[in-house]
DNA sequence: AGCATCTTCTACGTTACGTAGAAAAAGTAC
DNA sequence: GTACTTTTTCTACGTAACGTAGAAGATGCT
């Protein structure tokens, strides 16, 4: 249950991106517009689509359990069931299970980690 | 160019766990018998196959660079391009880079981590 | 009751994958 | 080098995921 569309992954960034729920109407007018990040990768192309287009790709991420929908209100509000670190780092935890040696691939992953990570791994395995 | 389907995970799982190139005859052979790993869990189910299917996704997983091929023997041999634990790792840094935030997502990886394989990191990234 | 908005249903095109037969190529045995 | 065997390539079909959206149904306001 891993993968992701180009579409529905572009709808996951922008939920996680906002910190509020979010309705089909404000994402599709999200969605309109091209997004550039912060480094110049474009994020993903403006895409003028139709709300139902939206409508479907949240009730898929919702039965992908990636998604909550609040039923409430009226415009029904979306969000991330948990936050893009979370679901990321679950995600690597993933594909480390499914290899049987777990430890020779924390080894070739670490071998291949850049300098900052490096340091950053070691604060945060708790050992000076 | 991350995800493989099932066929082609078993197939490469055969390919990672055999150290020599192999045939698709072999490998045909291989995935007849049902494989019960060490721990008991089901690989996958023995599958009576077509030796054209096993070359159909030998073809495939090549297309992909996972396999690489000898065409010089008469029946091509079939070897992994790289470990599984290479590719397992790369895979692990693809997904952690597909995050904008990866401090945040290593701190989580980090928090859901074994023990031990805390402890194999401690000494991966060499401080005592 | 009628209208506007929102959601659900249904659907179609595309691509990946499992699966394999038909046909072509390559090597083997006379 | 012709016939036979083995191997590879081509082509193809069914299924499922995904992008995409119209038609129809539901909901709520006036």
């Amino acid at each position: 249950m891993a993968s992701l569309g180009e579409l529905e992954r572009a709808v996951m960034d922008l939920l996680w991106a906002g910190q509020e729920a979010a309705t089909a109407n404000t994402l599709r007018d999200l969605l309109a517009q091209s997004t550039l990040r912060q480094d110049g990768t474009p994020g993903h192309q403006g895409k003028d689509l139709a709300v139902t287009t939206v409508l479907t790709v949240l009730s898929r991420l919702e039965r992908k359990g990636l998604v909550e929908r609040e039923r409430g209100t009226r415009p029904h509000r979306y969000q991330a069931v948990s936050s893009r670190a979370d679901h990321t780092a679950e995600l690597m935890h993933e594909v480390l299970g499914s290899a049987p040696d777990r430890e020779a691939v924390l080894a070739r992953f670490i071998g291949s980690v850049t300098d900052t990570e490096a340091e950053t791994l070691r604060k945060l395995l708790g050992n000076s």
